[in-house]
DNA sequence: TCTTTTTGTAAAGTTTACTTTACTTTTGGT
DNA sequence: ACCAAAAGTAAAGTAAACTTTACAAAAAGA
């Protein structure tokens, strides 16, 4: 699975501490699922759209291998 | 969180076991998640999003306790 | 009513998400 | 160059997702 979440935190100009925070998670795991060491729950997915006023396919997309 | 798992089959008219299969999960993971026992995973999310070809958001919601 | 399909659950096991702590590397500002 | 903030990553532990097997209850169809 392929994320936005670099870009959506460029744009909205917030840290990985921040986006963390705002969701309630620690920063590793925002960092981790940046850099796609894993897969997120749905809850957190729904949380990141929230926070970013976007769909959650326009952050999380699927590839093929999954 | 909310979802809308149980109505989206009915309108479809599918099965837990055949959405299971579409899904490429088991019978008893749909199940799971349907009755609210466990949080799916994005991939899972974005997946029934496809088969019922709607918006994640529209399936899946969050709530206070979230 | 009888039979089949579907749904609900449970237990045990494996894998993966997520936490905390901690350290290194990179980036940005002055 | 120096300093501070941000990002990357790792290890160890806990919690939760997901699997398989199995069985009971409910719903649906004849």
């Amino acid at each position: 699975m392929k994320n936005r979440i670099k870009v959506e935190r460029a744009e909205k100009n917030i840290s990985q501490a921040e986006l963390a925070d705002q969701i309630g998670v620690s920063r590793q795991t925002i960092n981790s699922i940046e850099t796609g060491r894993y897969v997120p729950s749905t809850v957190l997915a729904l949380k990141m759209a929230r926070v970013f006023a976007k769909r959650v396919e326009e952050i999380f997309q699927l590839e093929e291998t999954d």
